[in-house]
DNA sequence: ACGATATTGATAATAATTATCATAATAAAT
DNA sequence: ATTTATTATGATAATTATTATCAATATCGT
């Protein structure tokens, strides 16, 4: 069975606030996890319509809300102003590096330059919660 | 006469891209630089529109543009999704530190980080172009 | 199976920004 | 100064992404 695990987070949060199951959670769920890329909330909404084509567009945002919530999913917003929305269950907390003719990004991770956040914050008196770094360039393939 | 230098900023991407001076982007220029915080278009189209009252919000929209094309102006969005505009020209480049619970902010600097920004880009294939940090966190009169 | 409650899908509403287009203003040439 | 070509403006429609509304449906504990 994949991502028994992550069902298990989903089905515990969803007990856990008295919501219900339903198949379109599953499946949005199943969709989401199955795709190997961040997606849209439209890509979401087409893909899921292939299998439940009565799905409408709230449901999916809905849904996303709902997993992001339960700690499976975590929104990113790259420039343009687009929303995505990557995996977040057992994923390492990681920024983006963006290459701005293609598109195609890297997950990025630097403890050293997370320690030098923290200490900007403390100089100025804030308590971090949290931060968004993006990197944005071009590529070794887009640059011949 | 105040903010010469960034008339002539101005007047001369004007020149260079034959646009045409008028009335209604001198006075979105001035309020736009007296004002000494991070606008919004709503709260630049409401002051202009104190002094030329038949403004109209597209002539708002496009005139940052044409700020932004003559480097006098600066997008940054918060992550509200709320678009804000700082002045650019002579100002360093810098990041922010927010607060969650009252929403100021503070502009910070850090070379340390830049070059750490500069190590993972090379690293990865990427020439870097440009950055967006971010960083959150409760501030001290917040706090209490 | 019943009843209380939550979910769904269709659609309207919202909010921020951009496109459209007729009219007005600007700049350059006469 | 007048003309002329071109750009800017303002009103408004269009767009896009997301959220709210609400009647009909599904879920879950009894």
């Amino acid at each position: 069975m994949p991502f028994e695990k992550e069902r298990e987070v989903l089905s515990g949060h969803i007990r856990n606030k008295n919501l219900k199951h339903s198949e379109q959670r599953q499946i949005i769920l199943e969709v989401f996890l199955e795709t190997e890329k961040h997606l849209t909330a439209e890509e979401l909404y087409l893909t899921v319509k292939k299998k439940v084509p009565s799905i409408g567009y709230a449901t999916i945002y809905r849904t996303l809300k709902l997993l992001i919530e339960a700690g499976l999913c975590r929104e990113m917003q790259v420039e343009n102003g687009v929303t995505r929305y990557e995996h977040h269950y057992n994923h390492e907390h990681h920024d983006h590096l963006v290459c701005t003719k293609c598109g195609k990004f890297v997950e990025i991770f630097s403890p050293d330059i997370e320690k030098l956040q923290e200490k900007i914050a403390k100089k100025n008196g804030f308590v971090l919660e949290r931060h968004r770094l993006e990197l944005y360039g071009v590529c070794g393939a887009c640059r011949r």
